[in-house]
DNA sequence: TTTAGATTGTTATAATATAACACCATGTAA
DNA sequence: TTACATGGTGTTATATTATAACAATCTAAA
């Protein structure tokens, strides 16, 4: 069964920070984010962090809370906003989204001592990318 | 198997800052901290962000980072420094640190797709307590 | 005792994020 | 049409979180 999700149409000052975040191939945080995006003319820190408030809202990207950074979704878009899981390279800061249906079952379903469930979740793994290993 | 720890001697400025953490039913911010330990002398936040940094090598306390916020470690200690799950209420902020065998055990066996194991991770969980669902 | 390492104290500043307010666009209901 | 609700925008100012750089001190081990 597939589940409907509402289409949010972008507005310019939206499509403009999420085209540049999209295109990243590395996490952006805010100000560097500002910088990028000065010539287009969003010119204030508060117009930025709109944008990001939304954008995570809507699924499209998310944060990397140890680092304050933003990355965008590359799995199936918004319906795993509340549920997210990167793994993070310590020498090089690589990040990756982890979309391991066996995990998101898991941690879905993991109830604490009080047999409490979750609705929403952040999973940072760390550790030495492939790359930086050898 | 007990495996042992180096005991780390507190300092007089990391004993200071260890004991408001522990003590404290919430986690709390550095400035909050910087307050609080202001009238035993420490005065600038780079001596509060030097303790915290340390306590969290050593495991004493973690940092709760989708809060930017510091807690006691109350998982036997430093074993788990390095493997850390909190429950967070979206209504009071309370935060508890989940101890799971099972949940540790999964995440540290858990392999991503080119079959890496990480050595290190956080979760957050987020949803509403107890207190807070009634 | 001397050297290495960690810790401290201090001033200044960088980086991250939000408050408050006025204005504008769009959709919709009377 | 009006009016009103919602969400987005632009702007200035400010709050919050965190680190740089440098000198002094303490402690443990060689």
């Amino acid at each position: 069964m597939k589940i409907m999700h509402k289409e949010h149409t972008l507005t310019k000052n939206q499509q403009i920070i999420f085209d540049l975040i999209d295109k990243s191939p590395e996490p952006l945080k805010a100000y560097s984010i500002l910088h990028n995006v000065q010539k287009k003319g969003i010119k204030a820190p508060l117009q930025v962090y709109r944008v990001l408030d939304k954008l995570i809202e809507i699924g499209k990207i998310h944060k990397i809370e140890s680092r304050n950074a933003f990355i965008a979704c590359h799995n199936s878009s918004c319906q795993v906003a509340k549920a997210t899981a990167f793994s993070i390279c310590e020498m090089c800061e690589k990040v990756t989204e982890i979309s391991s249906a066996g995990l998101s079952k898991y941690l879905a379903n993991f109830k604490d001592k009080d047999g409490m469930k979750y609705s929403k979740y952040n999973l940072e793994f760390f550790g030495l990318c492939k790359k930086c290993r050898t």
